[in-house]
RNA sequence: GGGGCCGUAGCUCAAUUGGUUAGAGCCCUGGACUGUCGAUCCAGAGGUUGCGGGUUCGAGUCCCGUCGGCCUCGCCA
């Protein structure tokens, strides 16, 4: 070892110990006859003191000392004078006389420092990523990350679960997200995919009896990204034989609560709350609802139908609906040019036709440039509908089922934010249950599974998969945290009548089928056991767990928005003669 | 593919309705200084205003295009 000790450990009780530690330059204060020097590690901050005494050459020599050089200090700890204590640093109360120091590299002046006040630009730090994990707050946080990946290792291990890898090169199913593909130079024109996740390998560990899988898995998945979503990611994931969606919900309720209680300090309530889908998008519009705080969606739908008002009747005669959110007490915020921000903003990312708003005035009227048009009772009963109180403001929709329910909550969402509806340290963990099993795929008008194909329908709901399927419900779970999907899960069919059932309601032919999934259904013919999963988004738990805003600052190394790595400049271009190998022509991108 | 924000010194930012030689702090270079911890003080260096066009007597500022970063809709079983 080049060091007896790291930047973080001393303190007065090794005062007159001769010690050795090395790190980098964070600081140097030089007063012409003494020098300090903070070395750095990742552990901490060490101020070394290099005075006249020790002599010309030292002192010499740490004059040439720039920021982010790497040295090594060899000297006597000592007390700090009388009143010179650093009660900002663990290591505030002693120094080091600073002996001997060897300069073990120096650093050419960076772009930017990692003590820096201001962050520079997030391309400088992706482009320097080295230069920004040395930030303290980078290292927290890929700290954290390690700490909860340990945890729940831990966790399974003792509840009886073996890790298992899976392939990273497998096989293109076409369902889903898109795949990042991977030429094959033995087979020409075929190729490998890389994992959106490890489902199938999951589940056929489980025909295989190993009953209870775990991994940590890297997933892709070629979409774009987002400030929650990276085109690869890590998953925990999990399958358990012979057990129902509430051991599987209450495998992971123990887990958040261990989780919560060792990283955030807060006793988490198990089981935890349970919300289905269909109420979820009632109440809040969307799956994954933040229950954090209220502004729930209220349908005022039936009061559209008694008014002659052609914006709500017209919605509500075409099939669609009038719901809105209500602002408590705070429409003296929202002034004109306010509310045209979020008109245009409903408008552009959820293609609503407009925004209603109402303000209730000290008399407890509803005030609005459309209020002239709707009858006395409408308003009357608006005002009764949303409880409405002098000093809220109504925000309504009228439009079909899916624009209310995207709009509101991006209204909520948004409006939550900007007004402060919850306070930086809470957390809402829930569950979000008995989602669809089917749902309409906008571009080719057909039915495609919510989750996957293999998931089961509830028991009860068995009958309509034959009746009627778009009100079947599925064996499926989303872990919600505070609006975020943290982790997704499903009990899967396990008898191959039903799995063909499903497979015939997608279109598809056992044939399509057997070509698609062949491997999973052979598996699936040879003593199945029943069997369910789930997989949590370690990156976006850190994220939360963190409380950060983006899962880039929980990754070592991400993607930039546009799904490139700005240090090493990925992708990048390749020889002719490995395209040539993998029997590879590239066509330029067309106009 | 659509909508939005941003790009000025190595870094973070400023620059009046379009108007003189584009400024500041930090960093960097040189000097002074024996107790600092955002050290201090003095002096200095440092600019293709992302890039390319255009409008104008005149563009960091306005327009068009383009590149890059971020947010978002679509997309993400």
């Amino acid at each position: 070892m080049l060091r007896t000790h790291t930047c973080g450990e001393l303190r007065k009780e090794h005062i007159g110990q001769t010690v050795t530690i090395c790190g980098w330059v964070e600081n140097k204060r030089d007063h012409g006859g003494t020098i300090f020097i903070d070395v750095r590690d990742r552990f901490g901050r060490t101020q070394v003191v290099v005075s006249p005494e020790e002599g010309e050459d030292v002192l010499k020599l740490a004059e040439t000392l720039r920021g982010e050089d790497v040295i090594s200090v060899t000297g006597q700890v000592a007390s700090r004078l009388e009143g010179k204590t650093n009660p900002k640093i663990a290591t505030g109360e002693i120094e080091i006389r600073g002996h001997q120091i060897q300069v073990l590299n120096r650093s050419q002046t960076p772009p930017f420092y990692p003590n820096q006040e201001e962050l520079p630009g997030e391309d400088l730090r992706l482009k320097y990523r080295y230069i920004d994990l040395r930030r303290e707050s980078m290292q927290r946080t890929l700290l954290l990350r390690s700490a909860i990946i340990k945890s729940m290792r831990d966790y399974f291990a003792e509840h009886q679960f073996i890790d298992v890898e899976t392939p990273v090169l497998g096989r293109s199913t076409p369902e889903g997200a898109r795949d990042y593909l991977v030429p094959s130079r033995v087979h020409p024109g075929k190729f490998f995919a890389l994992p959106q996740s490890p489902q199938l390998y999951k589940q056929i560990l489980m025909v295989a009896g190993y009953d209870r899988y775990v991994q940590v898995a890297r997933c892709f998945r070629d979409e774009d990204l987002r400030a929650d979503r990276q085109p690869e990611f890590t998953q925990l994931d999990m399958e358990m034989s012979f057990v129902d969606a509430d051991d599987v919900m209450a495998m992971i309720d123990g887990l958040m609560a261990r989780l919560a209680h060792q990283f955030l300090d807060l006793e988490l309530q198990t089981p935890l709350p349970r919300i289905s889908y269909a109420e979820a998008m009632r109440r809040f519009g969307t799956d994954a609802p933040d229950l954090r705080y209220g502004m729930e969606i209220v349908d005022v739908s039936h009061l559209a139908q008694q008014t002659a008002f052609r914006v709500f009747r017209g919605a509500v005669d075409a099939g669609g609906y009038v719901r809105g959110i209500k602002v408590v007490g705070q429409a003296s915020q929202f002034s004109r040019k306010r509310i045209d921000e979020l008109t245009e903003f409903v408008k552009n990312d959820f293609g609503a036709k407009g925004l209603a708003w109402f303000r209730v005035e000290p008399d407890g009227s509803l005030w609005s440039p459309i209020s002239k048009n709707l009858e006395p009772p409408v308003l009357a009963g608006l005002q009764q509908a949303f409880d409405a109180e002098p000093g809220d403001l109504l925000l309504l929709l009228a439009d079909s089922w899916e624009v209310t329910c995207k709009g509101l909550n991006g209204l909520r969402k948004r409006l939550a934010a900007e007004l402060r509806l919850y306070e930086p340290g809470q957390f809402h963990f829930s569950w979000v249950v008995d989602f669809p099993m089917f749902e309409k795929d906008d571009e080719t008008g057909r039915w495609v599974a919510m989750h996957h194909p293999f998931t089961s329908p509830l028991d009860e709901d068995l009958p309509l998969l034959s009746s009627d399927p778009t009100k079947c419900r599925a064996k499926a779970y989303d872990l919600v945290i505070n609006g975020y999907e943290a982790g997704g899960g499903t009990i899967r069919i396990h008898d191959s009548t039903v799995q063909q059932q499903v497979f015939e309601l997608l279109g598809m032919s056992p044939q399509d089928a057997g070509q698609r999934f062949g491997f999973l259904l052979n598996a699936l013919q040879f003593g199945a056991p029943p069997h369910g999963g789930i997989a949590l988004g370690i990156d976006r738990i850190v994220m939360l767990f963190g409380g950060l805003d983006n899962i880039r600052d929980c990754i070592a190394f991400p993607k930039t928005q546009r799904a490139t790595d700005l240090m090493t400049e990925a992708p990048g271009e390749v020889d002719a003669t490995q395209l040539r190998e993998l029997h590879i022509q590239t066509v330029p991108p067309g106009k």
